[in-house]
DNA sequence: CTCTTCCCTTCTGGATACAGCGTTGTATTC
DNA sequence: GAATACAACGCTGTATCCAGAAGGGAAGAG
């Protein structure tokens, strides 16, 4: 929704900035909010606002109740674990379902972002950071793409969006670097000799790894205190 | 969103319409539309329509083409299938974490939609009908309000969404009508049991079986012509 | 002194008005 | 006859406006 690279939309951009806010804590847990107050603090109007808020409240950044107003959503203690098991089970999902259905290009692409991130592997600049991210991210968009399911990918992205805050690579270890790099190369092979366990199987272990190595630096709770 | 009592809002009940009338093939497949016809189809204008617009977006009802308007989605072969193997995750994942932290009122709650499920079966009139299709729902909800969960809640109530059309019991066997409505207090049990590996088990058998039944009587496609 | 009631403030949902942009159709020129 | 350019139309995104509902505070009565 708001991947393509034309100039984001008002609404997009307000999505994005609230959402970016929420995780890094500028807007902390539970703080009261109202359309109005964020419309003034991104210098919009209310209706994009409106748009982005609505956006958050069906992702669960943002909750409504009844009479208490807008609020944003504390964090729960095991936040990190339950989203990284959706992304489980919907990334292996997908990564099956792309081993059936992934066109040739699109395999040349996995490979060509897999070597892509090698190249940047272990990563030494701010520029090399940023790459990784973004191919990392343009890997695994490619498999959900490949896996012909609309609907999965919107499912993903939001689960995705989710971890987020995850997915930045400067808590890795060379070591975790690496690894992951390798999983990629892994994956790839597993779509192209179009094999659905070997694939469903390596995206797993993509996965879980991330797990690991996130739960062992966040401890057992979120990148946000819950509190 | 739409769960509870109150009178719906317009924007909730254009979501309802739309969908049901997609649903329905009364807009068929590739049909174009624009956010002010359907404001006038509605009787209501572009604000709430555009917020149902957006949602069905999301979901993948409808798709926005740059330059070629909104269009009604076009269901895919297997789309059935892919609907029943998200539920099939998620469910099972909810029911997994449900048996660890459903409290007892829920338990209770669970065993007395069960009873009532069964008390309907084999169902004999539209009332009965509607009245488990209703317990069936409040059922699953409950599971998913056990699972200490709100993004995974959200995230399936969007591919359960996706999957209404299939959640009538007209379709059913007497037969069909009398293991599924086993199958409930089987699941009610597990978590009662408090047994996670149990309760995800008796979830996926529910949800696998509720997926053979649509599959033989849907045929390979959906409900809704491809074309 | 406390409780209840009424009014005012504020917030959200819905409607309408406006601007920018893309597309399409037509006319003109090569 | 075909291609290109220009004009007009339509659609989406954004802003502003209005109404209804809900909460808080203040004032009056018990």
């Amino acid at each position: 929704m708001a991947e393509d690279g034309r100039p984001a939309s008002a609404a997009d951009s307000a999505y994005l900035t609230l959402r970016g806010d929420i995780l890094s804590g500028d807007l902390p847990a539970d703080e009261r909010l109202t359309e109005l107050g964020l419309a003034e603090r991104l210098g919009l109007s209310r209706t994009p606002v409106r748009e982005a808020v609505k956006r958050l409240l069906i992702e669960g950044f943002l909750t409504r109740a009844p009479g208490e107003g807008l609020r944003v959503t504390a964090l729960q203690a095991d936040e990190v674990e339950q989203i990284f098991r959706i992304r489980l089970m919907l990334e292996s999902y997908g990564a099956r379902r792309a081993a059936e259905f992934a066109t040739e290009a699109e395999i040349a692409e996995l490979f060509r972002l897999a070597e892509e991130i090698s190249a940047r592997t272990p990563a030494r600049s701010d520029a090399d950071y940023d790459a990784m991210t973004e191919a990392n991210a343009a890997f695994h968009r490619t498999i959900m793409q490949a896996a012909r399911s609309p609907r999965l990918g919107s499912m993903l992205s939001l689960a995705v969006n989710l971890g987020l805050v995850l997915r930045t690579y400067r808590m890795y270890s060379a070591q975790d670097m690496t690894r992951q790099a390798r999983h990629h190369h892994d994956i790839a092979e597993a779509i192209a000799a179009r094999d659905p366990e070997w694939a469903e199987a390596a995206m797993s272990h993509h996965v879980l790894a991330a797990a690991a190595i996130a739960r062992a630096r966040h401890g057992q709770g979120g990148s946000r205190p819950a509190a």
